[in-house]
DNA sequence: GCCCCGCCTGATACCGGTATCAGAGTCATG
DNA sequence: CATGACTCTGATACCGGTATCAGGCGGGGC
């Protein structure tokens, strides 16, 4: 119907064969560049009109070298929280006219590096990544497409060895800040359910930061967040409370229900992320323990849920939207001529106490224990 | 470093000149197609491997005359359920070569058509839509696709005024399952949370039922669900048990707590909707009532947290992955050459039974009331 | 009355691929 | 030795836009 040919909608020949002009004058009118009489302009007008004309952004891009188009990379879009980054980014894109490809890399390094290819191939504008990149032998990706001029820009994790812009939040302080409440309740037994993918469990304080400079960054930091407060208030550090390998719900569960069950149990935990607090649930309620009163709960990546618990948790909570709608912000001011700062963005984060944390069972009740 | 100029990537002139043949000779080698031999194939791949030739899929694109890129259109990428979906979608689309690019609308139907325009401009070769239109005079957008030859395939949503392929489950089966359950616990006042945004709440069943037919697919579906489980059981309809309009968290604690207020108060709620349930749980708590010894409670979607809550909840669990994957499957499949089925293809929803859901209060201690 | 200038339009090269097709070169055969 | 068949390569048109540039036309100045 709109169409001539049922197929593949008209092109701006046909629209200019149509309206009785040059294809120059249809492409004037239709790419609003130029100029063209009033009448001409009109006619051209009428035409697209009739035929339901759509310019084809391929073709446009073609000649003009830009596409309008983001590409993001992050490790999985299923995940609330990369989720709501995503809309953020999506939201601020579409409102500058920005559309955005978006690809799943599971922490998997060669698929973030194919993801990179993709996107090279599809000639997006420019790249925002949560990268699982850290040293310098596993950048090649992001140094090729910075190579041919497309600008990245980081989000929720920087990038050691590269010196970019990056839209972060402080992972180390909120850990720390975190950490310290537990410590001022009187904890000294916190256990970490932490996640860097190690085959062997780190035993030392040595391994275990080598082994976060080989993964994650925001794991690395939130490790380096919770030894800070232990260190601090002269706590000893001990690896049986550290959890580490992936936080899959099932471990978390096996692994919490191992430090509960020691001699000297855990009696608080923080977890580094959402899988790592249901899990805890699950090891509390399987162990016959009950939160606040037996062990206290700090989490990260705050939500509806969180607060609606009984007793509702403490937890920190990340700007989501706000990250990466200035992600998105800082890659279209550079595509539109800003100098990149090539600094850290670092956005706050908030640490909402609520009922889950308690003075460890077995401390004296006094009404409001001095800080 | 990777091309002489620092910028834009290298051309397939440009490899072709490297290796000192002709254009076509490296087109063929690197696109795959037509006949090289050995020996030139060879140098053409050190030329392209030395410049780090990548092929501008756009410019392939426009002389091939597809892009291998899907548009999807979602509600809402931030919200769990799509964030899921999608994922769905982009797993069985990466597997098949295929990139995609997601468009929110916000439950908007002008947000709506303006994506279908953006796919349809960037040549996306075929749509996923879960569609808030429903009506003949809201699916110009999607004809305008199929004119153009670009198949389109529903997906969570069906729209009535369209025959075509729609991925769905049996929502009306699910909410009639799940209140069922609530009336054989022994329930006569069961609240609904439900979702569409009417101005005012409409007083009888009739305009209830209207109201549905303009909005929201799901949620006609689930009403009518609810409707025959009070049908069946001979229970009255009373529109004052009926929550209509936006599901926001507030709303709902405002409303929930209108229900909990009545004379006659409601001895179960039923929620459509994750945010029905967080708002139905804190207007619990702020009538300070409690689960399922005051009311029972059965929401949609399951998730983490509805399993550690204390008592855990009962769910309607969604296959959200797999409603995106067979979507995609079905899309890929029509892409591929396959006949459109235009047909439901209605997955299997799951109604998670846990703890939320007990007699009303006042019922005779029967230890297994019978069915 | 003539010339020059500026306004407006359309012809055309280009972006970077794909795909067709002509023709150069090789080899075997009559 | 000429010819035909076949193999392999490169020239070129095309996809649908953008952008440059030449030229037609009308009006004003001298």
């Amino acid at each position: 119907m709109a169409t001539e040919r049922g197929q593949a909608g008209p092109t701006i020949s046909e629209v200019a064969a149509e309206a009785g002009v040059g294809r120059a004058t249809a492409a004037r009118t239709l790419g609003g560049y130029g100029y063209v009489s009033p009448e001409l302009r009109a006619r051209v007008l009428a035409a697209a009109e009739k035929l339901g004309y759509r310019a084809n952004a391929l073709a446009r891009s073609m000649s003009t070298g830009v596409s309008h188009t983001l590409g993001v990379i992050v490790a999985d879009i299923g995940n609330p929280f990369f989720a709501g980054l995503l809309r953020g980014v999506s939201d601020t894109s579409r409102a500058r006219g920005f559309d955005v490809i978006v690809l799943s890399t599971y922490e998997n390094l060669q698929e973030e590096v194919a993801a990179a290819n993709v996107l090279i191939d599809k000639r997006v504008d420019g790249f925002i990544v949560a990268s699982a990149a850290l040293q310098r032998g596993q950048v090649a990706h992001l140094k090729a497409a910075l190579d041919r001029g497309i600008p990245v820009v980081l989000v929720d994790r920087a990038v050691t060895a590269l010196d970019l812009d990056a839209v972060v939040i402080d992972n180390r302080d909120a850990a720390r800040e975190a950490v310290e409440m537990l410590i001022a309740a009187g904890h000294r037994r916190i256990g970490f359910v932490w996640g860097p993918p190690v085959a062997e469990p780190p035993a030392t304080r040595r391994e275990l930061l080598a082994a976060a400079s080989r993964n994650l960054w925001t794991d690395g930091e939130r490790l380096r967040g919770y030894l800070d407060a232990l260190d601090d208030a002269h706590i000893p550090f001990d690896p049986e409370l550290v959890m580490a390998g992936p936080k899959t719900e099932e471990r978390v569960v096996r692994e919490v229900g191992r430090m509960l069950a020691l001699p000297d149990r855990v009696t608080a935990v923080f977890c580094t992320e959402t899988d790592g607090m249901t899990g805890s649930l699950r090891a509390l309620r399987a162990a016959g323990l009950s939160y606040p009163h037996d062990v206290s709960l700090v989490g990260f990546d705050d939500n509806a849920w969180a607060a609606v618990m009984e007793p509702p948790l403490t937890m920190i909570a990340q700007p989501v939207h706000q990250l990466g709608a200035k992600a998105a912000e800082v890659l279209l001011d550079i595509l539109g001529g800003a100098e990149p700062a090539r600094e850290m963005h670092t956005l706050r984060s908030r640490l909402i106490r609520r009922a889950s944390v308690a003075p460890p069972p077995g401390t004296p009740r006094v009404s409001g224990s001095s800080t």
